[in-house]
Parts: structure tokens; C-alpha cells; sequence
DNA sequence: ATTATCTATAGATCTATAGATAATGC
DNA sequence: ATTATCTATAGATCTATAGATAATGC
């Protein structure tokens, strides 16, 4: 973040043809977005360079114009999707945003972000999921921002391990989130993998995934009816 | 299955030779070995011929004299796989294997056969998706395969609806055995995504899953302790 | 003589680069 | 004059085949 640029505008726009600048941030920006598309729907491996250039209207030489070969392209492409995530993740576990919130509204209002997020982001998940396996690099960060966002989690709820009546509320904690976490897995790749948990509304799942949660934690339901 | 061969033995075994049938065999079955190692680890299209051919000790002649092409190859692999898993899943819901046993018991067994066929067969179903993602035919036969295991399920704790307090039995069975699904696959694919669920051992695993769905349906806790 | 296997290679596809062409910059 | 983009292609990798070689069969 620098300050702003010493040069004063030069907005005489003569014409209406873009700066250089904005042509190729244009092309590098429709490149990522052909590259997002296409890794999410046909994988990284199965997606060519030559696709890409294609579905950003562009070429080849273009996309080794921007970027230095296809590993740096995907390391562009998952710092823009990370970065977006890792945002609203730290707002999502601030402490401040949850005081007065019982233990059932926090997994609520964690279901809710998720399923949210998802739909925001579309291949987020699958495209990190697919790197992570081929770069060490990117797995070790994709992993730290699932443990952040969990650690986050757990921290709220063991601060209010006292409303939850399961024998070891550590262990139940520990257990409840992964078990959420499997189930929106499920649902967000419910498109691949035809199952009922991905054709079943948003408010069925979420009705059920808190009574189940709801039950095994022993803890009362959460406040509010909910606004979805 | 054809009636016993009306030609005699030709018992004679001069030397130690294998005839040209068993020495076929023997290649073709070492070459689809090395194609479920490889294909579970590195994905099918993650793996040349040539990788299955070096891995089984044979050349890449070898494998298209035995399959027509990779394609073939892939088929064959997942109908052997798909073969014994069927076996063994239609035994799994057999109603006269049940007859006496709760919901719990037949949720308890779920999981425990789900784990011990996943040992048995590992990659099983990580080749089974990819290949589903490329071959209609295969997605068609993979999820007849788990709509069955799904059905027999069902109808097993269907039967038993009155134990399930749940106030939509119906709703329930669907939601928990997609939320067991859903654990399930998290845990067997645990080694790639590093998440708690797939470091517990599997007695605390099975503990918190059946003590979870246990609040959720409103039944008793499975009878016996378990074999663990 | 027939079947199984191996070696060598043609053809397709993909990544990456070199050099030509078309824009903006001053 | 410089930067962005495009076209053409070299080099690597993979699938699949053709023809040579090595086994078993009678």
C-alpha cells in the first residue's frame, strides 16, 4: 500500500483507449478469471494453457507474458481466492462479533458463513484441494487457513464450554467441527457426488445439522429462527 | 461359469514352466495391481502406461496386448473392484444378518464395515470418483452401487422407525446416513486433508460418531460395547 | 505354429519460447 | 520507443501401434 502516485492525473483521455496499465491489468484479470473457472470445473491437470488464453479471449503468448508458466498462474490465482478468504474468516471468529451468542448460534452462524462463502467463491475448495496435492508450498498455507479458521472456532466455543453438557466438551468441540466441516464438503461438491445432503434445501440442512449438533452437544437450540 | 473342461489335465509339468495361460495371467493381474496402486496414489491421469507397466515389470507392449487401451485398463480395474465391494455390501444389508439388532447396532455396523472395507480395498473409491468424473458409464454404475448400499441401509432402520424419537423419522435416516457418509469419506481420504477426524483412532472415532447420532435420532446407545 | 512380451517409434497434446505484429507513450 | 499481444514452433510427454524377439504348444 503505497501513497498516492506524485504524478498528477493524466486524464486527458485522448480517445477512448485505455493506458497500457489498464489493458493489461484488463488481460491479467480475465486471465485468472477464465483460469478460476476452468481449474474448478475441469481440474488444474486437465485444464491447458491454451484453454485458458481461449476462454479469456486472449492467447498463449499472453498468458506467458503475465505469468512466468502455469505453476505461477495458479499461485495467482489461488493468493486472489485465498486472500478474499482468509478476510472474511478473521471477521467471521472475531471475538467481539459473538459476545451474547450462545454456543448454538456460533455453529449456526458458522454453517450459514460457510455455505455463504462457497457461493461466493465457487472451486475455492477444489482448485486449494487439487494444489495442495501438487505444491508443498500451497498446501502448507491452505492448511494453516483451515487451522486458523478452526482455531478461531474452537477458541469461541470453549469459552462457553460450560453451556455444553457432553462429558468432554474438548473432545466434543474437536469432533463437532470436523463434523460439520465433512458434511459442507459433501454438500459444496454435492454436484460431483450425488447425494441427498447436496440436493436438500439450505433450511433442511441447516434445521438438521443444528438438532444434530444440538444433540450431540447437549446444549440448548439456538435463539433466533434464523434469517435464511 | 462354465461346466469343468472335458479335456484331461495335461498334468505332465515338464520343468517348472508355466503354461501361456497362467503366464498371462499372472502379467495381466500384475499389471492391474500396479494400475490400483498407481491410479489411488497418483490419480488416473496423474499415471502413464508406462508407469503401470514399469511398476507391474512388464513393458508398455504388454498392457495394450492385454487391454485394448488405458480406458480398458480402468474398466477392467474397477469392475474388479466394484465386484467385491458389491459382494460384500449386499451382504452387509442382508435383513435376516440384522434380525433382533436396533438402530444403533445397524449404525455401528455401518461404520465399522465402511472402515474395515476402505482397508481392505484402499483407493476404492478415490479411483471410482475420478473415473466417474470422466466416464458416464462408470458414474452410472458407482452411484447405482451406493444407491444400493444407501436403499438396504434405509429399509434396515425404516423397519425400526418406532425406536427413532426423532419427530420425522423419514427425514432423520436420510440426514444421519449422509452425515455418516460424509465423516466417512473425510476420514478415509484423512491422509491428503489433515483434519482432526482423520488422526483419531478409530474407537474414538466410532465413539463420538455413534454417541452423536444416537442424540440426533433419539434411540438407545447400541448394546454391546463393541469389539473394537 | 501360436501366443506373449518387448523395443522402437509415429502421432497427438501440452508447456514454454522466439520472433513478428500491434498497441500505447512521449 | 516501449510495452502488450499474437502466431508459429521447438521440445517434452503421453497414448497407441508395428515389427522384432522370446516364450509355450503340438
Amino acid at each position: 500500500m503505497e501513497a498516492v502516485s506524485p504524478k498528477t492525473w493524466t486524464s486527458d483521455l485522448h480517445g477512448v483507449r485505455p493506458s497500457q496499465q489498464t489493458r493489461s491489468q484488463r488481460t491479467q484479470e480475465a486471465l485468472l478469471d477464465a483460469a478460476e473457472e476452468l481449474f474448478a470445473a475441469d481440474g488444474i491437470d486437465g485444464t491447458s494453457v491454451a484453454d485458458v488464453a481461449e476462454r479469456a479471449g486472449s492467447s498463449v503468448g499472453a498468458v506467458y507474458h503475465h505469468f512466468r508458466d502455469k505453476k505461477a498462474l495458479l499461485y495467482a490465482l489461488y493468493d486472489r481466492m485465498a486472500t478474499g478468504f482468509e478476510a472474511i474468516t478473521r471477521e467471521a471468529v472475531e471475538p467481539a462479533r459473538w459476545e451474547g451468542a450462545t454456543v448454538g448460534d456460533i455453529l449456526e452462524g458458522y454453517v450459514a458463513f460457510a455455505l455463504a462463502s462457497e457461493r461466493e467463491r465457487p472451486g475455492f475448495k477444489r482448485v486449494a484441494l487439487e494444489a495442495s496435492r501438487m505444491d508443498p508450498a500451497l498446501r502448507d498455507h491452505f492448511d494453516k487457513l483451515r487451522a486458523e479458521l478452526h482455531r478461531g472456532l474452537t477458541d469461541l466455543l470453549l469459552a462457553r464450554a460450560d453451556e455444553i453438557g457432553h462429558p468432554d466438551p474438548k473432545v466434543a468441540i474437536a469432533f463437532v467441527l470436523d463434523q460439520l466441516a465433512a458434511m459442507l464438503r459433501m454438500r459444496i461438491d454435492g454436484t460431483r457426488v450425488s447425494t441427498q445432503l447436496g440436493r436438500r434445501s439450505d433450511k433442511v440442512f441447516i434445521a438438521e445439522a443444528i438438532r444434530s449438533m444440538t444433540g450431540y452437544l447437549q446444549i440448548e437450540p439456538p435463539s433466533a429462527a434464523g434469517d435464511g
